[in-house]
RNA sequence: CGGGGUGUAGCGUAGCCCGGUUAUCGCGCCGCGUUUGGGACGCGGAGGUCGCAGGUUCGAAUCCUGCCACCCCGACCA
């Protein structure tokens, strides 16, 4: 068998760029810096989606969409965030075209359709969101308005990869309004559960939550919160953030509500997201060298069945038997398929299955039915467990939950396994330089020595997991007392 | 925007240094036939502005000039 994919220790990059693509998940589009993602790797997204979906809207969510187009006023408004996101906007300055006068066939931008105002593709929402909630607010009995918007957002990036960082992606962004800072601030943490328990529990991928340094905070935000995910080559992966944006977003837009009292004060304001950025660290998380690997929740197929017919045998029996196995799991909300494709041989079958990460995989035959002895190939492992015909229905079920238990293990003794505390610079770049993953540090909590490290070593703070004293603890590099213990890592 | 590299069929490529018949090979695609127990095989077939423009030459994928695009390393990445 020859392996289609390239291995991980020899290129790490390429070995994720080939997954994705053998695999079926996406391919970059012709389109500069954008993805095109293919039915599979959008049926993994939807899964995640629907998950989230139900999630946001058991703690009171609702969703709605507010338009693509921020009009360059409302977008400089909010002055940080603005600031931070100009470097990277896509800008529509004109709404028509013409044809060319001097050349047949081809078209130029109408001069005569300039804009009197540019329209800014939006690169995140909450310009346009807070000028609609002024609209809404004005007494505290308005609130809090809990809104989610599942979007696509326009960040102009000088280098794309593949779901990890697109020109254009797709994410939910829940932007919320409340009538106290504790409320907000609860709102914050709730949301940021809610990432890390998916994160964990979904896509058996455990993650390090905690606040973001002031220079990693979101452009606009007092406080971020975020979950921070590590890859098997060492890396972290921010995976979701969570933004308290205090009064910054009211004030800018002037949102003020009347409390009980009748008195006038801002409103305090969250903003929050995950986007298809889920999908390359789920890829990164479990892949290995055969292909992708998915946890059972999030495998749009999870058992593949694979007749085998052999001329002279008994086509009835085999075909019977699958159709039996195959509505039996249908029935039971287990998604199944039969994979009967006639011009492709069994050893390309079981290498697609592979290559998809489909988490288990069954082959029916003449042999299996006389010897009532089924194997059951999982994923995950690359092991096999036998049954008899009338025990499959039952080693199916119970086995989406076990792999799902068993990834999750294995998942959180490799983030334990990478995670080291350090007391000295030269461990910590020792570590740094040979094998990443999570360094637990003081941090003397200035940003002198943030972008000093950074600089020497290309380790970023990636989370503050406490915002306690961590008494007797000195900064890894000013040596003076440390403000915070942080966990530093490189990162994508 | 700096430093390096690459553009040849849907994809991956040989040929280029040292110009010379009809541009190489593999995968994929189409047709027919045979084959399901780990990426099938045989036979036949389709598919090309050799990135674009100009120049040198009897003759350019090959040499020269300009442009364009993409990739990698930096910078950038709320």
């Amino acid at each position: 068998m020859k392996n289609k994919i390239t291995s991980r220790s020899e290129d790490y990059s390429k070995w994720y760029n080939d997954i994705v693509s053998e695999a079926g998940l996406a391919e970059s589009s012709d389109v500069r810096g954008c993805m095109v993602i293919k039915p599979y790797g959008f049926s993994i997204w939807e899964l995640m989606k629907a998950e989230l979906d139900k999630k946001f809207k058991e703690t009171g969510h609702e969703n709605a969409y507010f338009p693509l187009f921020v009009p360059k006023s409302l977008f400089e408004a909010e002055e940080k965030n603005a600031e931070g996101f100009a470097k990277e906007c896509a800008v529509v300055t004109h709404y028509r075209l013409k044809n060319d006068p001097n050349k047949k066939g081809k078209l130029i931008v109408d001069p005569e359709s300039k804009l009197e105002e540019e329209l800014i593709v939006r690169p995140t929402s909450e310009a346009i969101i807070w000028k609609t909630y002024k609209k809404w607010i004005q007494s505290y009995r308005d609130l809090p308005i809990l809104i989610n918007q599942w979007a696509n957002v326009v960040r102009w990036e000088m280098r794309t990869r593949l779901f990890l960082r697109t020109s254009e992606f797709l994410w939910q962004e829940g932007h919320t309004a409340h009538a106290s800072k504790e409320e907000a601030v609860d709102e914050t943490k709730l949301i940021n559960d809610i990432y890390s328990d998916f994160a964990e529990n979904f896509m058996a991928m455990p993650v390090i939550k905690g606040y973001k340094s002031e220079s990693e905070r979101f452009a606009g935000a007092e406080e971020t919160l975020c979950i921070e995910a590590l890859m098997q080559d060492g890396k972290a992966l921010q995976a979701g953030t969570s933004h308290f944006l205090g009064q910054n977003f009211a004030k800018a837009f002037d949102v003020k509500y009347a409390d009980k009292t009748g008195k006038l004060d801002y409103v305090w304001a969250t903003s929050w997201g995950v986007s298809t950025r889920l999908m390359g660290a789920l890829i990164m998380s479990h892949s290995d060298d055969t292909g992708l690997v998915l946890p059972p929740l999030l495998a749009p197929i999870q058992v593949i069945i694979i007749p085998l017919f052999k001329p002279k045998e008994n086509v009835d029996e085999i075909e019977g038997k699958t159709t039996e196995i195959f509505q039996l799991l249908k029935s039971s909300g287990i998604r199944a398929k039969i994979d009967d494709r006639e011009n492709v041989s069994l050893g390309f079958k079981l290498n697609d299955s592979e290559i998809k990460g489909i988490p288990m995989r069954i082959i029916i035959g003449q042999k299996e039915i006389d010897d009532d002895k089924f194997d059951v190939f999982f994923r995950h492992s690359l092991k096999k467990k036998s049954s008899d015909f009338n025990s499959l229905f039952e080693l199916f079920s119970s086995s989406i939950n076990s792999i799902q238990n068993e990834m999750i293990s294995q998942s959180k003794l490799r983030l334990k396994k990478n995670t080291h505390e350090v007391d000295s610079y030269d461990k910590f770049k020792e570590l740094i330089s040979s094998q990443s993953g999570f360094i637990i540090a003081g941090w003397d909590g200035t940003n002198e020595t943030e972008e000093a490290i950074k600089k020497e070593t290309k380790a970023t703070i990636r989370c503050i997991p406490e915002l306690t004293d961590p008494q007797g603890i000195n900064c890894i590099y000013s040596g003076k007392p440390a403000r915070y213990k942080v966990i530093f890592s490189k990162s994508y």
